[in-house]
RNA sequence: GCCGGAGUGGUGGAAUUGGUAGACACGACGGAUUCAAAAUCCGUUGCCCUUAAAAGCGUGCCGGUUCAAGUCCGGCCUCCGGUACCA
């Protein structure tokens, strides 16, 4: 065997044993534990990237750890290959996105296998595929016959010129990122799914999700954003307007009346004044995006009518103002500008009053010169009302207004039901038929799927499949007559919300899902980015509800363990083709072998944080792999220890510091889940065994019962390393299910050394035997004479002692 | 704007439950080896004063709690992620 380190041949010849073995190929077994490891599939956007590479070697960590415990490990992977990138190529470069991402797929394929990775190829799936979206518009099919899906008016970003949809993305400034046609705000039919129904179970299950980071909970939770508050009718003519609102207790304080422009109100006074007609037309003219609408300028107009309010009778003036949304809520909200910083900030510009309801104290008024008095307290300047706490008005006003028949305790949630159409061409059809006589009638289970045809041409920027009579012509399923088949397709975060349950049926082309998806769910550990941690994963959350309303699954949620991975940076800045920043993983492969762009991408970060790409880091991960090849290569015939070896000094300190590590790496992969300090761990282990001797039997012994710890504990992040070092030094091949386990008696003490601290700060070092009690290690640590020195005449106030680890001398 | 996160040597990072700040690695410097270089090996390396020992300072900024704060609390600053049609 050569004894140098090659891993461009090394590494290939076993990715050919294991797949030759179908090493990782994994079915159902009851007589083991099972693990099901997942991470993010990708999408298909040409070549690997160094997030890839990141995403998948923590997930193949976690993976192969979980095999060396013996347990049975499902990791597949896949393609979320549906998507805008495909369509601006075709665009750009005449190639049809079908043809486009399936040469991405086999390309990104390759280099997946060229890393390494534990996967079950034989579940592989494509989400373009026919046979994985067909279950999806199946699926939809039965949420329409539930109710859970229904059509309404929705506000989409349209460009004039170029007659389309745009994504937020490319609206760039306001304009059309194609022609920079100034972007305008237009409603159309769009679908939708109830996840508003869900939204109470979906907050109420994140308590249960004890395994995924507090982070990403708080924020599905704020998303989710429960609020309890009013409904609130404000007599208008002879009908109402209702808004909601969280603070009723403030009622009295509200002195106009915000609408947006779309309001049927609105549009029928817009009707009788031009200039309000026009208002309304300049105001409805930008971007849907929530952080553009939060930060531009609030503009508003009187619309001239006047609103009642509900308790007084007062007349309020009515305004149209461009951050209310028809779409959300009720497209109008009651202005309270004394008590909200938006509202404040509206009546200031344009003159309206301010009455401040709520201080402090009801005597001493809070100055609103500078802004709103946002915090709560007693009422003032509201009737009856006056003194009441924030609790005690909100009951009164609501009573009140209730006792009117004008309005009620109401529970609100900032989710909004979740919009699933898109007008764009690659993506699943909605298996809708659109009949003039029946309406909109879903696709018969029998014709399903509604295949998207790939054979087409961009003649623009529009799908092809809106001018394509040969696909959109059809007959209604109900009245057989003619009838027009829906041309927009699925948000590519339906595919996303389940695939994970898919790899475990992926072979049954007769049901959506079977019994293995039971057997596999929920997913024991999912990792994958952070920008991830609200869509995704509250899209996925609901629709494994959806799933077992529906009888396919009987778990409530789809992930028990999520690691959310951070960014890899150069320079400060995401990796990104548009920076020119990106460092292509296969260069790196190339040249280094897998198992040090593996080892980097562990060592340099802990996995939750933004890693900053170095290329000496990656030296020097390749220089630690060549020195342990040399350490194993080096130690000719490996002695077994006798039955009762007599260690020396020196011996007992390797052996301490081996199972030491195989401790501390054991708790950094299973449960700490930080791997970069496993790595250090395993080359501190290194450095200590490089410098013990192995000229007699038993030092031999005990540097081969260290690399042999080494090697196991490495194989999960440098599988190829390992299996091949450990053939070297055993002459057997690499035993998989075997952690290595601390051997408790080579783990005692006899002494600690302990910090002596005056005054909190560290005077001294002393060693102290492990049975000492406390006063023997006061006793040790005031003999000191550097700790002397600095107690000197002072008084002893206090002794403070942290066992086996340091003590406190507090003088004065 | 709102929600979430981060900020520690020249660099990536470590310090797990409030208990030695800087593990491990990179880089730099010095040395060994070499005709020479590469590779490899050994040593030094937070700042400051210093021959040395010892001391002082130090975890984005300001303040607080505590015997003890990178860690907890209050107030800022900067950067990053998300913000519902990028995935």
């Amino acid at each position: 065997m050569s004894q140098e380190y090659q891993p461009q041949t090394l590494e290939p010849t076993l990715q050919a044993e294991w797949a030759q073995s179908n090493r990782f190929a994994v079915s159902a077994d009851d007589t083991r534990d099972k693990f099901y490891c997942l991470a993010m599939f990708p999408y298909p956007s040409g070549k690997l990237h160094m997030g890839h590479v990141r995403n998948y070697t923590i997930a193949d960590v976690i993976a192969r750890y979980q095999r060396m415990l013996g347990k049975n490990v499902l990791q597949p992977m896949g393609w979320d290959a549906f998507g805008l990138p495909a369509e601006n190529a075709a665009i750009q470069n005449q190639v049809p996105p079908a043809d486009w991402t399936l040469s991405n797929i086999a390309d990104m394929r390759q280099q997946l296998a060229r890393l390494g990775f534990a996967y079950d190829w034989s579940r592989e799936l494509a989400t373009c595929n026919p046979d994985y979206y067909r279950w999806e518009q199946w699926f939809f099919t039965r949420l329409l016959e539930k109710g859970l899906a229904y059509k309404k008016e929705a506000d989409v970003n349209w460009c004039e010129t170029d007659q389309t949809v745009l994504a937020n993305e490319q609206v760039v400034d306001g304009k059309c990122w194609r022609c920079d046609t100034p972007v305008e705000r237009k409603a159309i039919n769009q679908w939708f799914i109830k996840i508003t129904d869900y939204a109470q179970e979906l907050l109420d299950d994140l308590d249960g999700l004890s395994e995924w980071p507090e982070q990403v909970r708080t924020m599905q939770r704020n998303w989710i954003g429960r609020s309890e508050g009013a409904t609130v009718r404000f007599p208008f003519a002879d009908e109402y307007i209702e808004v909601y609102t969280t603070r009723p207790d403030t009622l009295m304080g509200a002195t106009y009346l915000a609408l947006a422009p779309q309001h049927p109100l609105v549009q029928a006074a817009a009707a009788k004044n031009p200039d309000l007609g026009a208002f309304c037309q300049q105001i409805g003219a930008s971007t849907v995006a929530e952080a553009e609408m939060a930060t531009m300028e609030k503009l508003g107009m009187d619309t001239g009518l006047q609103a009642r309010h509900p308790l007084t009778d007062e007349p309020l003036p009515i305004w149209v103002a461009n951050f209310v949304l028809m779409g959300y809520g009720s497209g109008a909200v009651m202005s309270v500008p004394a008590h909200d910083q938006r509202d404040w900030e509206f009546a200031s510009k344009y003159g309206l009053p301010i009455v401040q309801v709520v201080s402090d104290t009801p005597e001493t008024p809070a100055d609103l010169s500078t802004g709103a008095h946002l915090e709560r307290g007693p009422l003032m300047q509201s009737g009856r009302f006056d003194g009441l706490d924030f609790d005690a008005a909100f009951n009164a006003i609501v009573d009140e207004l209730e006792t009117k028949g004008l309005g009620c305790r109401s529970i609100n949630f900032r989710l909004r039901d979740w919009g699933v159409s898109r007008q764009r061409y690659w993506g699943a059809p909605i298996p809708v038929i659109n009949c003039g006589t029946c309406g909109a009638v879903p696709v018969p289970d029998d014709q399903l799927p509604v295949v998207l045809p790939t054979d087409v041409e961009f003649r623009g920027v529009g799908s092809p499949i809106k001018d394509m009579p040969s696909f959109y012509e059809t007959h209604c399923p109900r009245c057989e007559a003619p009838a027009t088949r829906e041309t927009d397709t699925f948000d590519t975060f339906m595919e996303s919300s389940w695939y994970y349950a898919r790899y475990a049926s992926v072979k049954n082309n007769a049901a959506m899902l079977d019994q293995e998806a039971d057997h596999w769910l929920q997913v024991d550990q999912y990792v994958g980015g952070i920008e991830h941690a609200i869509l995704h994963l509250l899209y996925a959350r609901f629709f494994h509800k959806l799933m077992r309303d529906a009888g396919l699954v009987s778990t409530d949620e789809p992930f028990k363990r999520l690691l959310t991975q951070g960014m890899v940076l150069k320079d400060g800045a995401k990796m990104s083709k548009s920076r020119g920043n990106t460092v292509d993983p296969q260069a790196l492969i190339d040249r280094y072998g897998a198992d040090t762009v593996r080892l980097f991408s562990m060592f340099a970060a802990p996995p939750e944080q933004s890693l900053e790409w170095s290329d000496s880091g990656v030296e020097g991960a390749h220089r630690f792999i060549k020195r342990l090849w040399r350490l194993v290569h080096d130690l000719n015939g490996a002695t077994e220890p006798p039955t009762a070896p007599q260690w020396t000094e020196s011996q007992k300190l390797l052996r301490r510091k081996i199972h030491e590590t195989i401790n501390k790496v054991s708790d950094d992969y299973g449960r700490r889940q930080t791997f970069n300090t496993a790595v250090a761990a395993v080359m501190e282990l290194c450095n200590e065994i490089s410098r013990h001797p192995t000229q007699e039997p038993l030092d031999r012994a005990a540097v081969s019962e260290g690399l042999h710890a080494v090697l196991r504990m490495l194989w999960p992040i440098t599988p190829h390393l390992s299996e091949s070092l450990w053939r070297s030094l055993t002459g057997h091949d690499f035993v998989e299910s075997a952690w290595p386990v601390a051997d408790e008696s080579a783990l005692s003490r006899e002494s600690f050394e302990v910090v002596v601290q005056v005054n909190g700060k560290v005077r001294g070092k002393i060693e102290v035997p492990a049975a000492a009690d406390d006063a023997a290690v006061e006793a040790l640590a005031k003999a000191n004479p550097n700790v002397q020195r600095f107690i000197g005449e002072a008084t002893v106030k206090k002794v403070i002692v942290i066992p086996q680890k340091l003590v406190n001398i507090v003088v004065q």
